[in-house]
DNA sequence: CTTAATTTGTTAAAATGTAAACAAATTTTC
DNA sequence: GAAAATTTGTTTACATTTTAACAAATTAAG
C-alpha cells in the first residue's frame, strides 16, 4: 500500500510549483532548500520533508535542479494528464471563470457551458454557446466529460451534483455555498468565497486590537 | 494577553455559521454538539472544543441555542462591524465579484471599482462607474476605505498593494496569483483559484488509482 | 589533492491539533 | 419528585504536523 500523503502537504504543492515556475522563468538553474525557504517564508526543513514524500529530488551539497523539480511537481499534481471540463451556471461567476482561468495550461479542456436560464441560451462565452440544462446528460456522455465546475446558487447545487454523479463525472469544482454529498470516489474541491471573506473579516476585527 | 486562537479553528467558524444559519431558517431552536456533529460530519468533541475557545455558549443537558450561537459567531467573525470596500480590477473576475458577492449582508459596503484599462472607464457595474487608477488614492481618503479586493493580473498586484498600504488600507482580499509582501498589521486573505484547481487535479489523479 | 563549506535525506524532538473520557449540571421520563 | 438519560465544559490521551539535529554526500576553495 502506498503511503498516504497528508492534506497539508498537498495544499502546499501548488505554491511550490508557482515559485519554481517563477525561478525557471528567471533562468535560475538550481536552488537549495535554504534559499527557497527565504523566498517562500517557510522553514527549509519543511521544504525538504515535503519533497521527500515523493522521492529524493535533490542532491547533497548541490540542492535542487529547478527545472527538474518543477517537472516532477507538475507530474505529481497530475497536470500532465488531460481532462474534459464543463461549467454549470453561466451567471457572472461562471462567465468569469470561463474567461479568466487558463484551463488549457493545466490540462483541462473547456468543452461546454450550461445554464437553466433561457435568457442566456445561445450566448457566446469563449466561442462556446450557453446550452440548456436538458442537454447536459447527453453532452457529458458524448464528450467524455470528467470534471464539472459548479457556479450555480446553492438551491440547485445538490440536485445537479447528484445528476453529475449519475453521469459518471469524476470531479467537481464547487463554488456553490453548500456541502455536496457525493460518493467518496468523486473528488470535490470547494471554493467558498463567502467563507474566505468572513475569515478576512475575522482577521480584520482581531487585527485592530493590536 | 488574550489566548491566541489557532488558524484551524478560525477556518472552521464560517462553516459553523453557515450551518447555524440554515438551522435558524428551518426554525430549529436548539441543537446538541452530537446532532451538529452528524450534520456537519465532524466530531462532537471538536465542535465543543471550538466553541469553548470563545466562551461557554451551551448548557449541559440542553445543548446550544441556535439563534444565540449564530449571533455569537457573527460577532466573533466581526460581521457586525461595517467596512468600506473597493474592487481593483474590473475585468471578468472583478465584475463577477462585484455582482455576485452579497457584500452588504456581511457588513462590507461596496464603494467603488477601479481599472487601469481606459476602455472600461465609465462602464457601470452595480450602479457604479469604473474609475481610472489615478482616482484611487483620493477616493480611498475621501471614503474611508479600509478593504481592497485585488482582481488584477499578478504583474501589477505587488505595486498596487504597496500603494494601498501607503494609503492606510487595513485588509486585502487577494485574487492575484502572487504573494503580497505587506506589513504584518495589514490583513491579507488569498484566494488562489489556480492552486485550488491544481489540488483538484491532484485528487483526481490519485483518486483514479483506487 | 586536501580541507572547509554546503546541502540533502532522515531520524529525533517539540509543538500543535484532534479525539476520547468523564464529572457536573440539566432535562426528560415515569 | 426521584431516577434515568442528555449534554456540556474540561481534562487527559492520542495522533499528526512541524521543527531541529545530524550523518553522509557533494561541491568549492586553497
Amino acid at each position: 500500500m502506498e503511503k498516504q500523503i497528508s492534506q497539508a502537504v498537498i495544499s502546499r504543492l501548488p505554491r511550490y510549483y508557482r515559485y519554481l515556475g517563477d525561478l525557471k522563468e528567471q533562468g535560475i538553474e538550481r536552488i537549495s532548500s535554504q534559499e527557497l525557504s527565504r523566498l517562500m517564508k517557510v522553514t527549509a526543513s519543511q521544504i525538504r520533508q515535503d519533497f521527500n514524500n515523493f522521492g529524493g529530488f535533490g542532491q547533497q551539497g548541490y540542492g535542487y535542479n529547478v527545472s527538474f523539480l518543477y517537472d516532477e511537481i507538475r507530474k505529481i499534481l497530475g497536470l500532465t494528464e488531460q481532462h474534459h471540463l464543463i461549467i454549470i451556471g453561466a451567471g457572472n461567476l461562471g462567465q468569469a471563470i470561463a474567461n479568466y482561468m487558463n484551463f488549457e495550461k493545466r490540462g483541462f479542456i473547456f468543452k461546454g457551458i450550461f445554464d437553466a436560464n433561457p435568457a442566456l441560451h445561445g450566448k457566446k462565452i469563449r466561442d462556446m454557446e450557453v446550452q440548456p440544462m436538458e442537454n447536459m446528460e447527453a453532452f457529458i456522455k458524448a464528450n467524455a466529460i470528467d470534471i464539472a465546475v459548479l457556479t450555480i446558487p446553492k438551491t440547485g447545487a445538490v440536485k445537479v451534483a447528484e445528476e453529475l454523479v449519475k453521469n459518471n463525472i469524476k470531479a467537481i469544482w464547487n463554488f456553490a455555498h453548500v456541502d455536496l454529498n457525493v460518493p467518496k470516489d468523486i473528488q470535490v474541491e470547494n471554493v467558498h468565497l463567502s467563507e474566505s471573506l468572513m475569515k478576512l473579516s475575522y482577521k480584520l476585527s482581531k487585527g485592530q486590537e493590536l
